[in-house]
DNA sequence: ACCTGTCAAGTCTGG
DNA sequence: CCAGACTTGACAGGT
């Protein structure tokens, strides 16, 4: 079994090396000059996919070769105000410069767009919106020249009143996708709505891959266990031939379960892998917390103490 | 340098 | 039926 760890989009570590930067809709619309406008929100894109490129490097000096994109390193991206401006072409050697670095260290990426792009909608403008926001982060991986093995990981959505139609919609909404935006998919149980075994059912009809959110298994679910789930859901990540992946956090507090803690408990992840490890060799492991990689080198470090003390027993798991 | 309020989006709840 | 909560990092404007 080996374990890979990544974390999500900005490092406690490196600093002032924010990839989100932005400029808001009111300061662009208050400048005059809008041609100067476009520019800087082309520069701060620019400093965005810079800072994306130094995160990277810091991650290989770390050996960590999990990672996800932030969702803004283009501002204003789809904004109404915005709408005859094509940021890529003046962005293309940025773009292409780290998708050349994450091929060179064999680096494992993605993106989660936000809970704003859902595909169970029974709206129309919403649905065009979410396919227009999963077609530009599409447009960012291919601007990388990354294939599609960097994927788009999203929720299934709201359930509006009924949870079969809405996971009917969104079964034909994935299917009429372009097959370009598809490829990049892949969907999470979330912590509200859809469960891990109702997005597994999903993703088997779609025969699309489906990422094990544990914390959202924990706070949303029907009494099933995951190691009962778990054998299935590894088998959508096979034809994919990439390890399946998983998420892990902890809860905030008692008062508020759903939130995510600023580290996470060693002692949850050893269970989860407990679980998880007799059935697959491979697996990737997504640690989704306030600290950020900083969460990830304490995991780690409480990790190695683990498997010294012989409290993980599984002496065949190794991690980098 | 630091603090507080605001901003984006869509869904869901409470009134 | 509409206002507010939810969530998150960063901006904006104040001291």
């Amino acid at each position: 079994m080996i374990i890979r760890f990544g974390y999500v989009a900005m490092s406690v570590e490196v600093k002032n090396a924010s990839p989100s930067k932005t400029m808001t809709a009111t300061q662009f619309a208050k400048l005059t000059d809008r041609e100067a406008a476009i520019r800087k929100l082309e520069r701060i894109a620019a400093e965005n996919l810079h800072n994306t490129l130094r995160l990277l490097r810091h991650n290989k000096a770390h050996d960590i070769k999990l990672y996800r994109f932030s969702s803004k390193l283009i501002p204003l991206a789809g904004h109404e105000l915005l709408a005859d401006w094509d940021p890529f072409p003046p962005l293309l050697a940025a773009f292409r410069e780290v998708g050349e670095y994450v091929q060179e260290n064999s680096m494992r990426v993605s993106f989660h767009p936000d809970h704003f792009t859902v595909l169970s909608t029974p709206r129309e403008e919403v649905l065009a919106n979410s396919i227009a926001d999963l077609d530009r982060h599409a447009r960012m991986l291919e601007a990388m020249g990354l294939s599609k093995a960097a994927k788009c990981n999203i929720h299934i959505g709201g359930s509006y009143g009924n949870k079969d139609k809405a996971l009917t919609r969104f079964i034909s909404n994935v299917k009429e996708l372009p097959v370009r935006i598809r490829e990049r998919l892949m969907f999470e149980n979330d912590d509200k709505t859809f469960t891990a075994k109702e997005t597994l059912q999903a993703c088997q009809e779609l025969d699309m891959p489906m990422v094990l959110d544990i914390h959202h298994h924990a706070v949303n679910n029907e009494g099933e266990r995951i190691e009962d789930l778990w054998p299935a859901i590894a088998a959508t990540w096979k034809q994919t031939a990439l390890p399946p992946k998983i998420h892990v956090s902890s809860p905030k507090s008692e008062k508020d379960p759903r939130g995510h803690a600023d580290y996470v408990q060693a002692d949850e992840i050893a269970r989860a892998l407990r679980t998880i490890t007799p059935h697959s060799q491979e697996l990737d492991v997504m640690i989704e917390a306030k600290q950020k990689d900083g969460a990830l080198f304490k995991l780690m470090d409480d990790l190695r103490e683990y498997k010294e003390a012989e409290r993980l027993n599984q002496a065949a798991i190794q991690w980098s």
